[in-house]
DNA sequence: CCCCGCATGTAATAGGTTACATGATTGG
DNA sequence: CCAATCATGTAACCTATTACATGCGGGG
């Protein structure tokens, strides 16, 4: 993040939830700790602070770290818990229209990301930036996975409605 | 789990790997020491041992937490994190072909992903049990996510074709 | 002058995985 | 009889979140 110039720790962690907080967060208790080794590594240094803050700035080894985690094999993200689907894998035991209703919440938060989502697309989709077809993709991948949810949600009320008239 | 039958902790393993696994996973680390606080609790009792080993089987004060936690409200699930996306999101400064590399290999994944719940799809649809229709909705949602994420490889590679030809 | 936002950090806690240790049973 | 599988549990560790503690500076 420090690519996009020199920054504060509490900074940092604003640019974090305004950018990358859709499938990246990080939180104080995990920034400050990282930023200490990240120094006495050598991949940042403390720019000169005009007045009482002192921001971070990249380092030359440090854009080179960079360049070597882009390269490196993600971490093959772990399919995570949903908590959800699995109320409706055993939704047979449930009384009857709970599912119905944990499922039309659902679909309105779902709703109210895909809203989210667009405005950020027009947002990044509009500015005149060399990252702003990488911003890009990543938002469309937000796009592209909440509709999917919006999708199956349709189909999970079908299938479900029948089985329960 | 135990609604299909007493089990014992092992066998409870297997199942959750091969049912609810997508979504949902336990290690005996977190198994074992569960199952003894539900014990503690009534929720769970040990069945009859017919053999060397204790299966766990349902109490009835076990089946109406069951029922009370299909009530409540679902763990809104958090994003998680994505490495490859915040990969691509940094994307500008990565070395020439590497990106297209990570996601091609991401591709692949999908597509194995998408075989692997095809086949379940068939093998829960063929099945006649009351679950069936809950199961085969928390299949399809795994398959709608994959698809999603293969629609969204191609557009994602076409997008940055056009940046760096 | 007081509150809010900027800023930094630590401690407690939670939540979970991995590795380790152990033993019984069974099929080849 | 030996290896693989079934079976149970604990200990170490790691990662991350939440809460707490602190202080400065500027605007109302």
């Amino acid at each position: 993040m420090l690519t996009h110039g020199p920054m504060t720790g509490y900074r940092l962690r604003e640019e974090i939830g305004s950018s990358v907080g859709h499938f990246w967060q990080e939180s104080f208790g995990q920034l400050y700790p990282t930023l200490s080794r990240l120094e006495d590594e050598g991949l940042v240094r403390r720019a000169e602070g005009e007045g009482r803050s002192s921001p971070f700035e990249l380092t030359d080894a440090g854009r080179e770290a960079l360049r070597a985690w882009l390269a490196a094999e993600p971490e093959s993200l772990s399919p995570g818990r949903n908590e959800l689907l699995l109320q409706v894998f055993f939704g047979r035991h449930a009384p009857p229209g709970v599912l119905r209703g944990h499922l039309d919440r659902h679909r309105a938060r779902l709703e109210a990301a895909r809203d989210s989502y667009r405005d950020l697309e027009r947002l990044v989709a509009a500015q005149d930036s060399p990252d702003r077809t990488y911003w890009l993709v990543t938002v469309r991948h937000g796009l592209a996975h909440v509709e999917a949810g919006l999708g199956w949600h349709a189909e999970a009320v079908a299938l479900l409605d029948e089985e329960m008239p």
